[in-house]
DNA sequence: GTCTATAACACGATAGAC
DNA sequence: GTCTATCGTGTTATAGAC
């Protein structure tokens, strides 16, 4: 493993733990067991690393989304359940596989959504973007009826409701087991994505609202699918 | 305005919009106008004034959601589409009445599940746990036949939807707003609750996921509430 | 490409005068 | 209850030897 690649890791860990300002380069080179000049050396400066990680970590599990949505389009097997397991599935799968804490993806995403900067927001909408159209595009071909605004609507609640329940199984947090006394097993990918895609599914059958119509009569035609 | 009220506000601006790391305690001296050494006295150390501050923000907003559910359920008019706007509704009002960029609570809280700490997470846990037992007994009796299990499940998903969306109207992100070209305007607080609402209403319709039931016979008198 | 040494500064916290 | 001054430490970043 190379230099580069060993501080990409273990800013990656490190980052995902605490937080991009509560890691402090020596952190970082340290778990790499790497001098501190590296970083400089490879990266620039801070905010080059933190772009450098988030784009290495960004890409691997859009490409497999990509991939179960282009297959089931090939094999004519779209179906509404299937698009948002295709979505949903692969964050799941990869923050939950690994032996213990790895959620590091979903919670580098979030702590990037609860503060929004510069420098993380162009790495991420780089790379989402595509994506997130594609499947809204998908989320309309099999739901008749869906109307525009209701796919991206849905689409993002979607999207919250993954990152939250993927974010709640960390080892230092597990609120949800606790509070239901055990009832919801949150480290277990299968259970989180049965749930999920039943959730979303219906909330995709969902009738669309009526929009107003400013000021002009409302026409009645669009009240069911 | 006493010095102590002066520096609560501060730190919650700042807190919320920088993030706690990277807040430090001079930044919310200055904003404040008041001296550094004025923290320190009146909170002790930055992990209290935090703390502080999570628990002035986090009340008030539960008690909207706790009344608008007592109203209700006193006056016999328990539904489920009145259950989830009694927890969504108020949150998001909350965060889009004031003019601009007050999404300061849901940023904190946002921050405090990407980067669980131990700080936060106490301070959390007392203020939330209670309300939110409380609605999931809610949704159980206003949906037929939901399990225990779903109803915790589903609540989640309803939160992270919420939280989700609300961060997306932040004035540096809006990333909802682009990508659909305009067809979704994240910042009317009415449209985001009806969105939502319809949404997770669909969601917790959807029947319950049968439990695999781990070698042993299953009983079927769990089936139904 | 890797290291040491260090510059230049920001941080939280406290002591002590008023 | 408010201020100034300062301690000790940690921070990013760079210069320059190897």
């Amino acid at each position: 493993m190379s230099t580069k690649e060993k501080i990409t890791a273990s800013a990656l860990t490190l980052f995902a733990k605490r937080g991009f300002d509560a890691t402090s380069l020596k952190d970082i080179t340290t778990l790499a067991d790497v001098n501190v000049a590296a970083i400089h050396y490879h990266f620039g400066n801070k905010d080059d690393l933190i772009r450098a990680v988030l784009e290495s970590v960004a890409q691997p599990i859009n490409t497999l989304r990509t991939q179960a949505l282009e297959k089931l389009s090939g094999e004519g097997t779209l179906t509404l359940e299937r698009v948002v397991d295709a979505l949903v599935a692969p964050p799941i799968m990869y923050s939950l596989q690994t032996t213990g804490d790895s959620r590091l993806l979903i919670r580098l995403l979030m702590q990037a959504r609860a503060l929004p900067h510069a420098t993380t927001n162009a790495a991420i909408f780089e790379q989402y973007d595509a994506m997130a159209l594609l499947f809204v595009e998908s989320f309309m071909k099999v739901t008749p009826g869906l109307a525009r605004a209701e796919a991206f609507w849905r689409y993002s609640f979607t999207i919250g409701a993954m990152m939250y329940i993927i974010s709640d199984g960390d080892k230092n947090y597990h609120r949800l087991n606790r509070l239901s006394a055990g009832l919801c097993d949150t480290d277990d990918p299968q259970i989180i994505i049965k749930q999920l895609v039943a959730f979303v599914v219906a909330g995709f059958s969902a009738p669309n609202i009526p929009t107003p119509a400013p000021l002009k009569e409302e026409t009645h035609d669009s009240k069911n699918n």
